[in-house]
DNA sequence: AGCATGGGCAAGTGCTCACTTGCCTGTCAA
DNA sequence: TTGACAGGCAAGTGAGCACTTGCCCATGCT
């Protein structure tokens, strides 16, 4: 369960997730020049690959493999659970 | 931004949100000694106090100054933004 | 005034973590 | 079959973090 924090601690895999709720089912390299192109994220594919193994620890990322390629896919159930535990007080209605 | 969720990294950090949304407007003693009790956390009291500079920087807790004490509130509200980043496809109502 | 209590401030230490470097495996095209 | 491509598997390194230790300041009671 905390996997799930310290997953969502880092910005770069922060970064993974919002580029891969934005385009779900990316290959690796792909991720990688988005990460790069869009976000000026400048890590290694070692880097990247090593941040999807800990999201994936964390049950936000699930890989696919196919063939020579290897999807990923965003998952973001684990993060219903921060909500359900620090639950708060007033609804998400904004104010005026 | 990015604070809420290193504050949220630590598991003694989240023990003392957990500790602070059963009891609210506790003292730094009064914490340390629920957090040993309830918790089994033996750290000392400096570390807990730096754990909650941290919490304050994240927004998630705020000192409340009065003579000769410090007390301490929690606040749930930067972890609604957690949720509305990342929203999730299907509602919380659960399966079966 | 004088001392105990509640708490802050700062330096030092060990461990974790992000990132790099290097090499190795499996898949497709020519 | 051989080469290029997509990706995994380590080991090593530097920075950040949790925690401790020691000292200092303010408040309240006697």
């Amino acid at each position: 369960m905390g996997d799930v924090f310290k997953a969502l601690a880092d910005p770069t895999r922060r970064t993974i997730l919002d580029e891969l709720q934005e385009r779900d089912g990316q290959t690796l390299f792909e991720l990688c020049s988005r990460l790069v192109m869009r976000h000026g994220v400048g890590s290694t594919r070692q880097a990247v690959s090593q941040h999807l193994d800990v999201l994936e620890d964390a049950g936000l990322v699930s890989r696919r493999r196919e063939g020579r390629y290897t999807f990923l896919h965003l998952d973001t159930a684990p993060l219903r659970a921060i909500t359900e535990r620090w639950p708060t007080t007033d609804p998400p209605e904004g104010p005026p």
